[in-house]
DNA sequence: CGATAGTTTGATCCGCGTCAATTCCAGTGG
DNA sequence: CCACTGGAATTGACGCGGATCAAACTATCG
């Protein structure tokens, strides 16, 4: 595994505990005492990942469960003559381990430079069953996940793909919190869009450019886009 | 809405409380002492729901919470011009209410006569809170529909329409615990297949005839099959 | 019986996948 | 500064899997 461990780095992830972290929102955190948090921050360790790197793989036995503090995940489930599914695109303040017990159920890789807390599984287990109001975090967070997740079947059951890349569009950039107009940045590859949404690289490509041509958005370099007409985007995507 | 409330029933669907309740294996017992479970009871009532009826829609404030005690429901989203996405398939045991909060996320309709055990969402809510281990045996069932989830996406998104029938065929004769080779129940019709796997109704009923043409499968009557080759079935199913 | 809803089967069509050829950049080195 | 390079993205031509349209068949129930 491409990951870089660093052990001194004894931080939950919280500016409540340690000053130098970066992240504003991590679910394991935020429901915590200070007491608490003291000894949550034992059991975290500093991940950092170079780009394309993995963090584990699909039925590997999962040992540790993590929180994204930095960059961005894809989730990966592949099958056996490799086609791919990508059920999931991680963003900074995301849990990993509300769907695997003692097994991963996908692969986890990095968009880009990225960086996570880990949590041995069994530790964090133990100290869950301790610890009910987090379980009751992470119940509402499964919640929203399960959501989600029925949304994107209905998705790739039965929407077009027209728009399914306006809805791909549209839910990326709120899910970043950006306000219409905003650029939005896209960590991920054609190739991952694709994946994502049950497409060809190729007919990504050609929706997006439909969707400029017409002036629906504004691509920024490979990396970005900006949504100029929210509401004929919403009309495109069959919300 | 067409449900039958029987507000006399005082039952939670369980047998350490009420004899004549059918289930064995309801979520929201199975954990408890006989002391919770006698205040639980207080909470629930028995529903009735004929064959069709709908016991909730997609979009409505959401009252209630459910434990299904007997027959199948089908959980559907819809578009606007009326496409339709089964995300699920309910059977005896499983509990409703994991995925949504304050609305209905889809709606939930009967496949055939149906009991339910009906919880008021914010008693059970406060009840939850002050049942740790509850909220955990309801995590762990998130936990098994996340992944259920991305499976299906992997199956909506990459699948070719052979291996969904195949896949479909192997997952729903292991969710009700039949062995390879028993009769299979199919208590939906072509259509819920085919709105469950992102098909039309011909491209389904085309495939289960393949599939018996080329002796993998057996159809019993129009609501049943049998698996004659389960490792042939599943290599198929491009697990 | 007839009526109705569900299913099967056949013929045709089309959206998106596949294959192929450029084009576009971000590096990298001279 | 420009030239070169390789991976990613775009664009075009064509074909196929599954949708659509149409019709016949089956089962259940009055």
């Amino acid at each position: 595994m491409a990951a870089v461990v660093d052990d001194r780095a004894v931080c939950c992830g919280h500016h409540r505990v340690c000053e130098s972290c970066e992240v504003r929102d991590l679910a394991v955190c935020r429901v915590l005492s200070p007491e608490e948090l003291r000894r949550f921050a034992a059991l975290a360790r500093h991940v950092t990942l170079e780009s394309g790197a993995t963090l584990f793989h699909e039925g590997d036995p999962a040992t540790h469960v993590y929180s994204l503090t930095r960059g961005y995940l894809r989730l990966c489930k592949l099958l056996a003559d490799g086609r791919r599914q990508i059920t999931g695109f991680l963003v900074p303040g995301d849990f990993i381990g509300l769907a695997f017990a003692d097994t991963y159920v996908y692969s986890a890789e990095a968009l880009g430079p990225t960086r996570l807390c880990a949590f041995a599984r069994t530790a964090f287990q133990d100290w869950l069953a301790r610890t009910p109001h987090l379980e009751h975090e992470l119940l509402g967070r499964a919640r929203g996940e399960l959501a989600a997740a029925q949304e994107q079947m209905l998705l790739l059951g039965r929407k077009s793909a027209r728009e399914r890349v306006a809805s791909f569009l549209l839910a990326f950039a709120r899910r970043l919190g950006r306000e219409p107009g905003e650029t939005v940045p896209l960590p991920m590859t054609r190739t991952d869009i694709a994946d994502y949404l049950g497409l060809t690289i190729e007919t990504v490509s050609r929706t997006l450019s439909g969707l400029r041509r017409e002036g629906l958005i504004e691509l920024v370099g490979k990396n970005g886009y900006r949504i100029r007409h929210a509401a004929a985007l919403e009309a495109v995507a069959a919300l």
